[in-house]
DNA sequence: CTTCTGACGAAAT
DNA sequence: CATTTCGCCAGAA
């Protein structure tokens, strides 16, 4: 397996009440695609809130728990529409810590770049 | 070595 | 809306 460890690391960085999509991860992370990301979830530790990733339309992926993961995430407090997908406009994720992007490669203003397109 | 598939995304049709 | 196409790359067959 590759460096999940990133992709890990990144996700710890969603706080509770707030949920990120495959394609939010993976933008952060330059030569990883959405893909990774979901391979890095399958074998993905147990204390990583792989709940709080949902597809990019808000619906959970189609995975087995994909009822449970909607039961935490409202237990969480995040609203989930009534087609069953997460409120973007209340819940989405507001980007990773300051520390996260010292460690990484990225420059902050290619962060705050990214992060500007997923409001669209 | 080649091929296929996958907890996916986005743009095109 | 739904369907198609392409891209991403790691494992499995």
């Amino acid at each position: 397996m590759t460096d999940n460890k990133p992709i890990h690391d990144l996700i710890r960085e969603v706080p509770e009440g707030e949920a990120a999509s495959y394609g939010m991860i993976a933008s952060l992370l330059p030569g990883v695609g959405p893909r990774m990301v979901a391979r890095a979830m399958r074998s993905a530790p147990d204390d990583l809130a792989w709940y709080r990733i949902v597809t990019a339309s808000g619906a959970p992926a189609g995975h087995s728990g994909a009822e449970e993961q909607r039961r935490r995430l409202k237990a969480e407090g995040v609203n989930i529409k009534k087609n069953g997908a997460v409120d973007w406009s209340e819940n989405r994720w507001k980007g990773p810590s300051q520390k996260w992007v010292e460690k990484s490669r990225l420059e902050i203003e290619e962060v705050m770049e990214i992060i500007a397109g997923w409001k669209k």
